[in-house]
DNA sequence: CCCTCTCTTTTAAACGTTTCAAATTTAGAT
DNA sequence: ATCTAAATTTGAAACGTTTAAAAGAGAGGG
């Protein structure tokens, strides 16, 4: 169907092997038969069959990156730097989201491992399902490069990772909060570790309470419905709450504004993210910036020096990136 | 490196030729040779080889979509209902955003003539640069199949086209505006299409007036700082605004809202695209809805036809989807 | 016992490159 | 004119599949 590079070459009067040491600006071809071979190959409009490259080069110059979802803004916009520094490597991403979902994350595993990308990333909320951890292992140890942002377990020698500190996150939102003035603070989120830092800022001041603390089951965005109803049944509200990300921190707002709750005068709400929106939401949104660009780029480095088959550092194989309360207009005093 | 067809085939004591068959489920193939092939190819972890398969049956079963941007919520969203789709009838998605560069898209396809894709997709504000409309013309015509979504301007028998009425979404808007009683109404945005459509609603009314229009040079997501601080300035401010998309009209709303406007009290504000957080807003966006998921579906149904060599109807090579207004928060009734 | 037909397996070409050893040409030195 | 070395080109293997044609093995009929 298209024009190979056999054409070419027959059309320029050199063998097959010549014509492609020339398109390869290979030194070991003489400068007339260069031009000439070029030329050509203009002519005809040749363009090289990558299938083809791809199978004698045993490489497709592509990389796979897999986030739960892309139409959460922060795994769109860290997809996006991703891609950039993916490009500027030469690189193609594919890009693949699961929604969270242990079989298409399977799929992509067994995709990857058919050859076709180059090596992948993994982003994830917190960590894969347990079921494709070890598939991933697996994958890892026997196929593709693989490098991890974000999750909590990972950082072998094998599997370097990208992340930032969990626990920090909402100990950084809590403590914020505390020191507005908030005693009763709420929380939800179905990640452990951030548990963990919501309950350590409290403690430190002795008011952790258990009663103002939402564990979602499933997917939190769906399940803030149910924490609004909730928190407005009980009797003593809390006064201020936080999110485990900008998107759900975002819904709740609507939600409670629709009930006629003012933020942040009658709740201070505080996220997680820095997604762009959250400082053109209405309030611009208190939140923690993640650096998804330093991270994103990060991470297509180190998996291009694996791919391309150095040996990354011990300091490279876990690396965690600083995070930063960002104080904005949905969180204000309050005095009890 | 990896195990291959013919470790499969010595250790199964049969032929390359009979272990592919019987891997592809061929009912050439004996029963107990079928499953003796099946278990040592399990045995060895055997995986396929992509890259060869995909030389030899010349396709990769991959499709491209190139998007602007995926960190517009708009096109995260289309992207998601294209993969889903996509998925379904077994491809794989690549997703290829361009940033608006020109040399990006044309980077995109080169990279499709290479035959790393069985087809591509092409999403777009309103049209591709001009450039490229050549560049794709030619591409589809030798290369591989390609659909368009949200082109104004193609819709041949090589590209069929998915679409919305552009000039629509702003009469919509706009009428919608005029008869909550607004007269001084504003609009923003590069299209031609849409101003037609804004023009066309208060032209039925005699009240255009091209004080109120502004049309950005560049980006209109940067630009609209420049167009609220003319708000400002102006003496005579309107009393509505019509935006072209969702996202800008949240950054306008952040923006009116932070110099003391109140929305929709002062200026009423309406955006287009239905994004899922437009919702979530506050106010929640009075906005146009465009079936993305439905768009997405279509698109990949008609390009997969297209690959398997099918020839689409005359009927499928122009569909134009039917939008929507949808009344929200952040328009209310003027009274002059 | 031979022929034919069906079922199954093997063989080998094809896909379109890259790459490296071998062959050829060219130039330079004697 | 001959030899050597360097420069260039060619030829063919390799990448790992699929697939169609050919070969082989049984089975059944005459």
């Amino acid at each position: 169907m298209g024009v190979t590079l056999k054409d070419v070459a027959e059309k320029a009067g050199v063998s097959i092997g010549t014509a492609s040491m020339a398109l390869n600006n290979s030194d070991k071809v003489n400068i007339e038969t260069y031009k000439k071979v070029i030329s050509v190959a203009r002519k005809l409009h040749y363009v090289p069959n990558a299938r083809a490259r791809a199978l004698v080069k045993q490489s497709t110059n592509i990389i796979g990156l897999v986030v739960p979802q892309i139409i959460n803004p922060f795994f769109a916009e860290l997809a996006q730097a991703v891609k950039d520094s993916a490009r500027k490597k030469g690189y193609n991403l594919i890009l693949c989201s699961t929604d969270g979902k242990a079989d298409e994350e399977a799929r992509y595993i067994e995709f990857f491992k058919s050859g076709m990308v180059d090596g992948a990333i993994f982003a994830s909320q917190e960590s894969l399902t347990n079921q494709n951890k070890i598939i991933l292992e697996e994958l890892i140890a026997n196929y593709i490069p693989v490098v991890n942002i974000n999750s909590q377990e990972f950082g072998s020698d094998l599997v370097p990772v990208i992340k930032i500190d969990l626990e920090k996150t909402s100990y950084l939102a809590t403590r914020y909060l505390i020191e507005l003035g908030h005693q009763r603070i709420g929380f939800g989120s179905h990640s452990l570790k951030r548990f963990e830092g919501y309950k350590r800022a409290l403690s430190e001041f002795d008011l952790y309470n258990p009663e103002f603390v939402y564990f979602p089951m499933q997917d939190f965005d769906e399940d803030i419905y149910a924490i609004v109803a909730s928190l407005m049944e009980v009797k003593v509200r809390p006064t201020a709450f936080v999110c485990y990300n900008d998107n759900s921190a975002i819904k709740m707002i609507q939600l409670l504004v629709e009930k006629g709750i003012r933020i942040p005068e009658d709740i201070s709400i505080c996220g997680t993210d820095n997604i762009l929106l959250s400082r053109y939401y209405n309030p611009s949104l208190t939140t923690i910036n993640i650096p998804k660009e330093a991270m994103g780029q990060k991470a297509i480095e180190i998996l291009v020096r694996i791919i391309a088959g150095e040996r990354v550092a011990k300091s490279e194989l876990d690396i965690t990136y600083p995070i930063e309360l960002l104080k904005r207009k949905s969180t204000t005093t309050y005095q009890g």
